[in-house]
DNA sequence: GCCACCGGTGGC
DNA sequence: GCCACCGGTGGC
């Protein structure tokens, strides 16, 4: 653990939250595409800073840490790894001069040793980015961090360990690394949404494309994209998926339903709540032998986003038409919960 | 008016 | 059931 290596993340989490298409990007994400949030508690969210009130505190901040595992050789079991925690607050910071939204970001990346199965943190995007482009062919092992800490070997503690309070989210292996001059973004949604993240590529122009049908349709209007060997294959939008399985709001059958009630029936989780729950399966994620990665996300609180608000608002109307029900209440709490 | 954000569906 | 894609809107 040195403390030195950790800039890189910072800044890597921070980008992440929002998408700006300036220069402060860079950190973003690489995260890639599947993360699972596991058992810890946190999640994250996108909320904004206020307060959230529920919890809050100490942890500033959202932040996503990503690891993954490469546990080839072994095997067997779990690849557990413990991961030693990190915090990093001064990525808060950065993030919305404004203060008006702080989204969850990632807040590290790491990637667990394929040998003695400890989670590594990954010094920069760009390096976790080379490293799991080709993790499946290049399993990671501490000696591969030797490249930024010298002295590091399996007999050193995890650098990060799950702790519960991060969400974290196993990412993919084998995503090629954006083409230069492009950025890949990883956006993290809020808890009880109904994707975990969203990839965006922005281009060196500082286009924001969002899905491979821009990116196809931006190569063709700009050829000198393709001359200089940038590809459909060069991109993936592919998220990583959240430990957590309530992290993300399976589809509802439909209905329409208040604030709480909507979708989450008794034992979902809402959107507020996440649980903590298990943390034991949080790592195991790994099958023997498969590579993977872990984002840790910080999540502060859980609040619904426009649409969220939009719907309970929604809802309340019709509910107070039909008035079969006696919402009020439920909305309260919902508000309550989703406001600040 | 622009754009970040989110929901939700169609397709697999 | 999952995911890519995109429409629409609220906030700025």
């Amino acid at each position: 653990m040195d403390g030195g290596e950790e800039n890189d993340l910072n800044e890597l989490s921070l980008s992440n939250d929002q998408e700006t298409p300036r220069q402060d990007v860079i950190a973003v994400s690489s995260s890639s595409s599947s993360l699972s949030s596991s058992s810890s508690e946190n999640e994250l969210h996108e909320t904004r800073n206020e307060n959230a009130q529920s919890q809050s505190n100490e942890n500033p901040s959202r932040e996503l840490v990503l690891y993954n595992l490469s546990a080839n050789d072994g095997g067997g079991n779990e690849p557990e790894s413990t991961p030693v925690e990190q915090q990093r607050p001064s990525l808060l910071g950065h993030l919305t001069p404004n203060s008006s939204r702080v989204l969850p970001s990632v807040g590290a990346f790491t990637v667990q040793c394929a040998s003695c199965f400890k989670w590594r943190l990954i010094p920069t995007k760009e390096k976790y980015e080379e490293i799991r482009e080709h993790l499946l062919e290049q399993p990671f092992y501490c000696e591969t961090a030797r490249e930024w800490r010298p002295d590091i070997s399996c007999d050193d503690p995890a650098d990060i360990t799950q702790d519960g309070s991060r969400l974290w989210a196993i990412d993919k292996p084998n995503i090629a690394q954006p083409p230069p001059g492009w950025q890949r973004l990883l956006h993290i949604r809020g808890e009880g949404s109904t994707k975990f993240a969203d990839v965006y590529y922005i281009a060196p122009s500082g286009k924001k494309l969002r899905s491979m049908v821009d990116i196809q349709k931006y190569l063709i209007e700009h050829p000198e994209y393709q001359t200089e060997g940038v590809s459909m294959t060069r991109f993936s939008f592919q998220i990583p998926k959240p430990l957590r399985e309530n992290y993300v709001r399976k589809r509802r059958p439909n209905m329409n339903a208040s604030c709480d009630g909507s979708k989450l029936e008794s034992g979902e989780v809402h959107p507020i709540s996440w649980v903590r729950s298990d943390d034991s399966t949080a790592l195991q994620l790994g099958k023997p032998g498969l590579s993977e990665l872990l984002l840790p996300v910080d999540n502060p609180g859980t609040r619904p986003g426009k649409k969220v608000k939009r719907a309970l608002a929604k809802e309340m109307r019709r509910s107070s038409l039909t008035s079969t029900e006696p919402p009020a209440i439920k909305l309260e709490r919902c508000f309550d919960q989703y406001e600040k």
